[in-house]
DNA sequence: TATAATTGCACAATCGATTGTGCAATTTAC
DNA sequence: GTAAATTGCACAATCGATTGTGCAATTATA
């Protein structure tokens, strides 16, 4: 059923139906009479308009993109789900992409959504390249996690140089000098950010913390995996192992449980990210836990006051740390 | 850039562009020479035709619609996860609807996404109501995971009553009589089919197995943790819990450790949905693997299927079992 | 009663692509 | 050299909505 047929079904002009069915039967002057016979006949007809015609009509599509790394992280099924659920509240539907950390997809992506006429962009990037991104200055975007230091694009992101910082001062004080921080992908905001609280927690104390160990390059479970294998073969093996994310502290779990280590009195560990079943594990878990929600929600803000032309300013919030049973007090060596 | 304006800086009719870009040169005898120009302009202007304006004229989107309980559940994350990556390859789009697990939302969803003309419809649905799917002849549709039956709507779903017959039937093996089941939402499908495994095996081995107990009723931590609570408040607890997914399962290990009890020797346990860290627990927790993605892709290709005309048949997938150290060789009581 | 103001609605253009058909210009056939 | 066939491209309609403007019919004003 077409706007046209239900007129041709009532007996007038499509400018008539389509006035008030959009509501501005007032501001043009449609009679309560004729408007009434318009819903009724629409109600019963079960009528939705088209809305592939009117996104071009309007040149507006109510959609917004979100480009996420990688779905099967809680961390982003979790950003995206708030997303959504607060998109909808405005109106706006997403259109779902994942780029499975390949800047290829990315870029894919990213033109596949623009030639879609979306209104927005909500994007986690990979985060390696940009250059793709402030290509486009049509649609308004904003950056979720990662992001780029001088390129003018708004984000929001958790405050990483404070929670590794954190984290890593924490270990100090608990008696560890040797630390190694098993990074996510190197080059990223994220990673680097937590890389320099780590570093910079390192110097502060560097009385007593020994010296800086940086392995691996990727946010997977694999990378952790490996990783600590290696971390754990080395002559002088680190006491705490800090994981720049939730995957590569499982994987850092599953080679320690493999190697036959104990958390943490043979090893201690702090994971940057929150798992719910991470205050299950013998023993829970001691982690960085990201306000994932705040996230969400502030960056769907953000990107409707970029849509309402007014100026935005970035948003670091600031992460929770959760101390938990997973580093010792004493290491041993 | 549109096509138009393309054709005025060619000096040529828009048609003549149009079929170019859409490689239809031959088809309508353009020369080689102007197909060229009309390429390389083309490039040099970035110029990308709007799809909107396409998907109004072809009557044909290229999106489909995914519906989803919950994408923070990693369970639907994974799925959605192959769903988009099988659909990309073939040239479609995903819109995401969360719906929270209520049909409200499922409906407000699905005539939001007829609206905008999605060409198919993946939905895994809420699995309580199901007369606003049926409603909808108009674009072909399939279900994941949770389907009805008799409905003559296409699905895809784990052979649930299998794994369940299989994971009872392995505590029973094990000596245990008293064991629990902790349900996710009553009524739907791999919940009821679930049930019926358990029930199977209870009543096969009934000179062993004492009696069945069905408590909880929807699929989240919470209902794990206070179906647990409950049922080891009870005078006779059980000596196994089966939870029927991997939140519940989470939820029952929260409150089992808050009791204080330990797995496996005070209670075992065994969760329907497999999940990195299961391996990880301390005790390594048994549970039912679902063949997550091989129901993504039998979804997506059944669903180009529905759309080329073909006629499909249900897809039923065998689960894995997977034996850990959370179920005792002799309980107790 | 004649004129002005208001009411109530429809015409037709528009958004940006695609496509059936038609018509010169060029080439081929005889 | 003329008719027929082929080549190369453009006109205009179409998809389904929205909207500036215009024009009767009705009501108000003087």
């Amino acid at each position: 059923m077409t706007i046209k047929e239900l007129a041709t079904a009532l007996n007038m002009s499509t400018t008539t139906v389509s006035r008030v069915l959009t509501g501005q039967e007032k501001k043009y002057r449609i009679s309560e009479k004729t408007a009434e016979r318009v819903r009724a006949m629409a109600t019963t007809h079960h009528f939705a308009p088209n809305q592939i015609a009117r996104n071009l009509r309007l040149q507006k599509t109510n959609t917004i993109g979100l480009i996420i790394p990688d779905i099967s992280n809680p961390f982003f099924a979790n950003l995206a789900r708030t997303v959504e659920l607060e998109l909808r509240k405005r109106n706006k539907m997403v259109l779902l992409c994942d780029t499975k950390d390949e800047t290829t997809l990315e870029e894919e992506s990213l033109s596949l959504l623009l030639g879609r006429k979306v209104d927005g962009l909500l994007v986690a990037p990979v985060g390696k390249k940009w250059k793709h991104l402030v290509q486009n200055t049509a649609v308004p975007m904003v950056l979720i996690d990662r992001y780029f230091e001088g390129k003018d694009i708004p984000f929001v992101a958790t405050d990483n140089y404070y929670g590794a910082y954190q984290a890593t001062s924490f270990l100090i004080d608990r008696g560890h000098h040797n630390i190694a921080c098993i990074q996510g992908i190197r080059g990223t905001s994220p990673n680097e950010n937590r890389i320099l609280g780590y570093q910079k927690a390192m110097h502060d104390y560097k009385e007593t913390a020994k010296h800086i160990q940086l392995v691996g390059n990727d946010y997977s479970i694999e990378n952790g995996y490996q990783s600590t294998k290696e971390l754990l073969s080395l002559p002088e093996t680190p006491t705490a192992i800090f994981a720049l994310n939730n995957q590569i502290a499982l994987g850092a779990m599953k080679a320690i449980k493999e190697i036959g280590l104990k958390i943490p009195n043979d090893i201690s560990l702090i994971a940057f990210d929150e798992q719910p079943y991470f205050e299950l594990l013998s023993p829970s878990l001691t982690a960085i836990k990201q306000p994932l929600e705040a996230i969400g929600r502030t960056a769907v803000s953000m990107l409707f006051e970029v849509l309402e032309g007014k100026n935005v300013t970035n948003a670091i919030l600031k992460p929770m740390f959760i101390e938990r049973d997973s580093v010792t007090k004493n290491p041993s060596p």
